[in-house]
DNA sequence: GTCTATAGTCCGATAGAC
DNA sequence: GTCTATCGGACTATAGAC
């Protein structure tokens, strides 16, 4: 055994999440991390750009997801529809965690200040979908257009997945999101 | 004459401005910009909430003109074209300050922080619009997924209205995006 | 691991406008 | 007197530097 109990990133992850929920972000100090995860708070910082960036370390990993599903859609699909294959098919990694994804879209809802980090993740999401639809050969504006449909109806379908009760599934839920943007965008009688 | 200036508030802004673009947000302190504007710190923060709000002193304007416009548009519009109509109408605001747009978008461009402040202020917009569409009857997720296409309709049109050297006015090029955003997500060959 | 700059808050005091 | 805008100083926590 080492001097240090291994897994310090993760379980830092999950006490913030944990302290956030209870006492609110701002009632929490880095420090009340650091310490209930057992390592100091400079180690919070080496693992942590910032104190909000504890709660999105799994966005990396749904980004890469995303970019290879549109990389390997079929190649007859429009870009709308490689769209809605790929975030659907990212929504499989979190069908598993609801009451994870629950808990933590509560803490997010409650702060302005978590609200801009998770926007940002987003826009990211989005840009790099951008360029994965670009090296399909969509044109511009068309595929930061589709690429941000993807990223409202993921959205919009995840707030329904973990608000409803039901147990419908989100990959579906942000299918069916995608699927209402169509019949809007194209308009037609109030 | 009082003991202080008039117009600490516009001042600042200006001020601000100008040194995020001169040397950059990061290497600008409050004190900077404070005793640049001829105030202490303090008067800054009375002002602003904090050193980002700064440079979003016109977004509320700008939001009321959206719901306005929302509200006031003929009632046989679709709402997608209610949508498009009040963004159009919205653009005007800023139609004859494209110099002081463009300094404004490359300070932002070059700061993560502002970003996501930006990010927060167009999810504003999105939710004063998504309340103003149900208002006027639009059922969810209808609402939300229309009032996000006009964000991303504004904001795809707003940069393009920023880099490219031809004249074309923003209002024209928020209402070609939209246009564009119709036809990807009704889909098609690619 | 310690030190420091800076953001941002809270308290009270003060000066002009009405 | 009341309302609003300013100022001063002390204070905590984040985040980066050494």
């Amino acid at each position: 055994m080492g001097r240090w109990e291994p897994g310090a990133r993760g379980r830092l992850a999950r006490v913030a999440l944990e302290l956030y929920a209870e006492r609110g972000f701002e009632q929490t100090t880095v420090e009340d991390i650091a310490e209930r995860a057992g390592v100091t708070e400079r180690t919070f910082f080496r693992h942590f750009a910032d104190k909000r960036e504890v709660l999105f370390d799994g966005s990396a990993v749904l980004q890469e997801h995303l970019v290879d599903a549109v990389a390997q859609a079929p190649a007859e699909l429009a870009p709308i529809d490689v769209v809605g294959h790929a975030f659907a098919d990212a929504a499989t990694l979190l069908e598993e965690r609801r009451d994870h994804a629950r808990t933590r879209a509560a803490v997010i809802a409650a702060t302005t200040a978590l609200q801009e980090r998770e926007l940002l993740k987003m826009a990211a999401l989005a840009s790099a979908v951008t360029v994965a639809l670009r090296a399909r050969g969509v044109a511009d504006p068309a595929a930061a257009l589709a690429a941000q449909a993807g990223v409202s109806a993921f959205s919009i379908g995840f707030e329904l997945w973990v608000t409803d009760p039901s147990s419908a599934d989100l990959a579906t839920r942000v299918r069916e999101t995608l699927e209402q943007l169509r019949a809007v965008s194209v308009g037609g009688p109030a």
